[in-house]
Order: C-alpha cells, then structure tokens, then sequence
DNA sequence: CTAGATACTTACCACTCGGTAAGCCGTCAA
DNA sequence: TTGACGGCTTACCGAGTGGTAAGTATCTAG
C-alpha cells in the first residue's frame, strides 16, 4: 500500500500540468490533449476526471486563490507590526515568482481575458485576497483614516509593480542580454523596497 | 474620385479591427475569420492583403510602437525640466489607457506569450521606448549616476503600476461594483503621482 | 481593344479542437 | 462467480482553424 488514493495522484498530476500549459500559451492556446500527453495518458483520461475544459480551468484557478491565501496568512503571522506585514506580504509575492512564475502569469491572463466576456469564476478569490491588503495598510500608521478606494489604490500600484515586473523578466532578458540584465535583477529589489515604504509613509491624510 | 488610395483604406480597417480582436482574445484566440468579417469581407481578402495572420499580427505590433514613440515625443516636447518630462509622459501614458486601452493590453500580452516562446518582432520596439524611460530618468536631479539598471528598476516599477492598473480596470469594476470603483477611480491618479514624485526624489545614490 | 493589375470571391484542403460513445481491464465487495 | 465501479483506451463526430487555388469583376495603361 505504497499510495494513499492514485486516483487523486493523478489528478493532481493533471492539475499542475495544466498549470503550466494554461499558464504558458492562455486557455484557448493550451489543448487538454497537450495537457495529458505530458502525463501520458490521453485527452479522453482527462475529460473522465475533470468533465470538461473550462471545469479543469476552474480548479487550476481555484488552486491559485488558495496558495494565494496562504501567503496572506504566512506574512500575517510571521510579523506583528501593520507595516511589516505589508512589506512581508508584499516581499513573499515578489520572490514567489521565482518559485511560481506560472501563478502571477495565469491571473494576468484571467485580467486580460476577462475584460470583454463575462467573469469567470477566478475572479471572486482576487477579491477576497485584494481585501485583506485593504484591510492590511488600514492598519498603517497615517493610513487608518483613508477610504477603501485610496488604499486600493496604493495597494494596487505596489502590486502592478511587483507583477508586471514578474510577467516581464524573461522577455527584458532577452531584450538587454544576461550581463546587463543582472544589473537590473540586483538594483530591482531594492528600488521596490525603497517604493513600498515611500509609499507606506505617505497616506493620503498628508499628502502635499 | 472622391478616395485616395482605396486599398490602403481597408488595410487600415483591417489593423484597426484586428487590433481589438487580437487585444480581446490574443493571438490564438482570434481568428483571421472574424476579424475579416467585421468588415463584412472574407479572410482571403484579408489574406491577400497581408499575406498571413502573422504578418498581420506584426504590422498591429509595429503600429502601436510606433504611436508608444509618438508619445514619448510629445512629452519630451511640450516640457522642458526633465523630471517634468517624465512625469508627464507617465501621465500621458496613464490617460491613454481611457482613449487605446488595446495598446496595453496587447503589448501585456506579448509580454505573457513571449515567455516561453522565442520573441517576435515586439520585443524590438519596447526596447527603443525602455531605453528612452531610462535616458530620461538619468537626466532627473540626483539620478546622473545611477546606473542603467536602477533606472530600468525604477521606471519599470512605475511602469507597472500604470499598466497593470490600466488592464484591471474593468475586473476591478465587476469584483467592487461601479459605486466602490469610482472612488478607486479618483483616488489612483493623485496616489499615482505621489508615487512618482516620491520615486523621483529617492534616487539610489542616497537611499538610506 | 487588349493586357495586366487590384480587390475580392467561392471552393476546397489538411489539420486541430473539445467532447461523446462504447468498450477494455483490473480491483474489490457480495 | 458475479457484478459494479473506477481508470483508462480507441474510434469517432461536428465545428473551426490558417492557408491554397482558381476564378470573377472592375479599373487603368498601352
């Protein structure tokens, strides 16, 4: 009795190779044929444990939101102090695009596609995970009086920064060549922790 | 004779429909069918004009580089002081998510599909338009000797902040409802230049 | 009047897509 | 021994893909 359940070993075998594939050419670029062949198996193996394309889709998302939450809960509970949660938060999200570029890829793809039909199901774990930072840089000093809509808006900002730059690298490495990318990789981290708190420090209360 | 050139008309009216198909539903997702058809023409004319969907696709590219070096123009142009210059090209770059949101997007979505991919001809383009950013911002009082990578860090932070935000708006608008999305409407732009400015005045020469 | 080019059309091709139907095979319970 | 079930297969379907081939209508230059 070497294996617990083999059914949901593969399932979770389909679910990460789905990741990467929906992560890598978007929903419709990726084929569930594609999908199973990397396990193996054939498309039809694919449709038996997940019904459909758009139902496996739904869980890779769904995996997402999860892990997305976790991260939440690790930088909450690691520090005490509002502002360091935040900037730990913030911190963990920028290095998991090391671990799994494939999540800030996917939900940028959910944003971009998202914008002429209607939402899909990916959307409602965002909003979730979009309020707890709400709720997080409330708890700043200077920040405790500004509205949802102004700390989403500081809160967004921070985060355009660290996921458009994690969509980015590849392709800036390609465009500046290795050596001078490393420059940019170095002086990267820095600038942002530089942003983050200029931005932490000055609330909307008392802007100029 | 009341046209010109009539053939260069529907050309434009291809790059123009295909533009917004290629920016809804990427590469892959839109097919060369559909975009003839909104001219109520068929996909061989669409054919016999530009040869392939590829080459389509790389004239669309070449156009909205072209109109992203058009802006940089103007705003080195119409300001003299060069932190005002580059505030104002990041305005002027903020405002054009209202007026061509495809430009965004699609190029967000070069981004994403040239991950795994070798690069098309897009990536060249960007690369002109980074490099201006960062010719610029070492132009700014106390960034003269910052080296090429901390002012593509810098820039590219800001850069992210406008353009994730400017491919969110309509997410955001369906997860917080219209009535919570105006006040995030009104408060990022004033949050967007106090993160400039404090940008700016934090060069990394005298980061603490 | 004719030759040629331009701007399109219909007809067709090979291929891929997601999904259905039906069956095969091993395990496990009655 | 039998029957049911889960996991997977092959065979197949209709729809849609980008692209080719060949033709038609219109206009213009020689």
């Amino acid at each position: 009795m070497a294996k617990a359940s083999p059914s949901s070993d593969t399932r979770t075998a389909f679910l990460e190779a789905a990741t990467t594939q929906f992560s890598d050419r978007g929903f419709y670029g990726a084929s569930i044929a594609s999908i199973a062949s990397d396990l193996g198996l054939t498309k039809q193996a694919l449709i038996h444990h997940f019904g459909s394309k758009e139902q496996l889709y739904g869980e890779v998302l769904q995996r997402i939101a999860d892990q997305l939450g976790a991260v939440v809960v690790e930088a909450v509970s690691e520090e005490s102090d509002p502002t360091r949660q935040l900037e730990r938060l913030l911190g963990l999200l920028f290095d998991s695009r090391r671990v799994q570029p494939e999540q800030t890829v996917l939900i940028t793809r959910e944003l971009l596609d998202n914008r002429p039909r209607a939402q899909k199901a990916g959307t409602w774990y965002l909003k979730s995970f979009l309020n707890a930072l709400i709720a997080l840089i409330k708890r700043v000093p200077g920040w405790e009086s500004a509205s949802d809509g102004q700390a989403l808006a500081a809160v967004y900002q921070l985060l355009g920064a660290i996921n458009y730059y994690a969509i980015s690298e590849p392709t800036l490495t390609r465009m500046f060549g290795k050596p001078a990318y490393r420059t940019l990789e170095e002086a990267f981290p820095r600038q942002l922790r530089a942003l983050i708190t200029a931005c932490l420090e000055n609330p909307p209360t008392k802007q100029r």
